[in-house]
DNA sequence: CACCCGTGATAATTCGTATTAGCGCCTTGA
DNA sequence: TCAAGGCGCTAATACGAATTATCACGGGTG
């Protein structure tokens, strides 16, 4: 049909129709402003000669002409697919290509950004974010300078989390954890509990800090007594040793997995869940585990998040605009790893 | 530091350094061959404002000279990330984006390729296929038309599963059904198996046509008497009365989802598995389904699938060259639903 | 008759980068 | 002494589509 090598162009099909390139740019665009006037019987034969050599035009050239590509850029600073991190990205991944595919956008996943090192990086050498009209940022932490160089470089972006400003104020979704870790608190507080653990870094990036935060600010609300266990570094059952020395009885874990470890050692060693103590559990596994325990927590809204930093990121293309900043509600989840305290 | 809306370009580079747009874009490629020479002053000189000003190329335009992009699409006929499919694709998507990672190129999602019905279709009125260099096609069944079109219009492409000709010869990295099931099936004619059962469609796709191909050789091969048990509308028990009906002993099961489902059934019928009937799975699930029998069958390299397509692209459009078409073969998986034939 | 205006098209330019074909000057070799 | 080539750089052009600025033509008007 084509010739190997050589591919249709406007060029061509303005040869066959025996118009210009201009006339079947404009048939092309369905152009019918007034000032665009073009007779009906050349508009059919231009189309005609479209539809019979199936001439497709070049998203790239469109694109150079045009702003606008209707393409969605989607950072990750882990691979997306590895089985390591798909638990926790594959929910947001689905938000975003649900509303993509609804708003007739593909999806540009910038797999090659990787520095010489580990890590990746949004600009290497040649980067192709400039390629999207705009990008989604995935990642439990996102680089600072990363952030900063976006929004000088004016690249529309919407971040999936919270981000602290890096110059200026970062556009995000995020999920509201503060409140959620205060309703689990304030459960906790109904219950009896007074003596209230948070384990796990509670820093390093806005998402544990924003628990930590509402963690402590519940529990100064409620007038009960708070203490931080650092986790990294210890086993399950120096943890557990740790809060018992506390005398805790309601243990606000960061992670899932250590909440999961931390159930399991219990048991293991005759205490009882949540008989001898409670464990609440503040959002969603990042590490990859077997969660066999119905755990007492929030969910995080992560499917919901992934449309939404789509949608906001739409608008943000359309019409410009202020810097969204969204947080989602979470959902309190009923488990059975919570109970009022032991008489 | 940029004013909104203007980016900064080669041009803008060269005024400052004082240079031409030639000169930055030839510093920029890092040309070195006889032909180009620049000043090492001069070449200095440019660098510094490239890393002063932090430009980096459009991507866009550079694919308009070019003709590389460093992009693979990958189309899939289904949602990627969605849970139904998320288990069956997951695996191929992993040895997708590794490879890609290795090799710097970035995945496009056309996730917006979708016609007005429900199907999604490689060509619709813009398609951004031909933004990527090539691209690896996803899906159990590919569409005949979109197949030709890819074909006739030179755009290079590996499909992951076998196809047949599609008025050529179709790329292709594919599994090797065939000797799969013809293992399993001299397995079980040695361990005294005489009446074997094939249950599924056995057509539809190349794949399954390709596993009932398989069994239907063997069988004839090992001279053991072989049924057709179809599935669609069916529930497990009656499966299971046919499959006794017509005293097979070994039934090869097409799609794990219902192997499972069988093996339930015959369980809570008192009918011993496999003591009474042999299970064997043909496969990976592409229902979603909880797995929790060990079902003896075979292993779809599908993460090697996805990396060998990568590689068989970048060689495609690195050398051109035939069409390549590989089988990869699926590695038996030793289960627990798998035994002599019942004396 | 000069003028205007509506009509249907096109030539020229733009987007930002890569490539080709030189430019003028200087050195070398025969 | 004169052609051949080396040197460092640039003007011009290509890539393919979109947009802007015109243009030719014929019919009506004053």
């Amino acid at each position: 049909m084509t010739a190997p090598g050589r591919r249709l162009t406007q060029q061509d099909i303005a040869r066959i129709a025996g118009v210009s390139q201009t006339t079947v740019s404009l048939v092309l665009n369905n152009r019918t402003d007034a000032e665009v006037r073009i007779a009906p019987e050349t508009r059919e034969r231009v189309l005609r000669v479209i539809r019979e050599t199936g001439y497709v035009a070049d998203p790239i050239a469109r694109r150079l002409a045009e702003r606008r590509n209707r393409i969605l850029g989607v950072f990750t600073y882990e691979a997306v697919f590895p089985t390591a991190s798909a638990d926790f990205y594959h929910p947001f991944l689905l938000g975003i290509e649900e509303c993509a595919e609804e708003m007739g956008c593909d999806l540009l996943l910038f797999t090659s950004a990787r520095a010489a090192g580990e890590r990746r990086r949004i600009f290497n050498e040649d980067s192709r974010v400039r390629l999207a009209d705009g990008c989604v940022l995935l990642g439990r932490t996102v680089d600072r300078d990363d952030l900063a160089r976006l929004l000088t470089e004016g690249i529309p972006f919407v971040s999936i989390g919270r981000r602290d400003d890096a110059g200026a104020p970062v556009p995000y979704v995020g999920a509201d954890y503060p409140p959620a870790v205060r309703a689990l608190v304030d459960r906790a507080a109904g219950l009896g509990h007074r003596r209230l653990a948070y384990v796990g870094a509670g820093a390093g990036a806005e998402s544990p800090a924003d628990r930590m935060r509402g963690f402590r600010e519940a529990v100064a609300a409620v007038g009960a007594e708070g203490v931080h266990v650092q986790v990294t570094g210890r086993t399950p059952g120096e943890l557990l040793e740790e809060l018992s020395a506390a005398r805790v009885t309601a243990a606000f874990v960061e992670e899932p997995a250590d909440a999961v470890a931390i159930t399991h050692a219990a048991r293991e060693r005759g205490l009882a869940i949540p008989g001898d103590l409670s464990i609440l559990a503040l959002g969603a596994p990042t590490r990859p585990v077997h969660v066999d325990v119905d755990l007492t927590g929030f969910r995080i809204p992560r499917r919901e998040m992934g449309r939404r930093a789509v949608e906001l990121l739409a608008e943000l293309l359309e019409s410009g605009g202020e810097t969204p900043q969204e947080l989602l509600a979470c959902e309190l989840v009923e488990g059975s790893t919570f109970a009022p305290i032991p008489s």
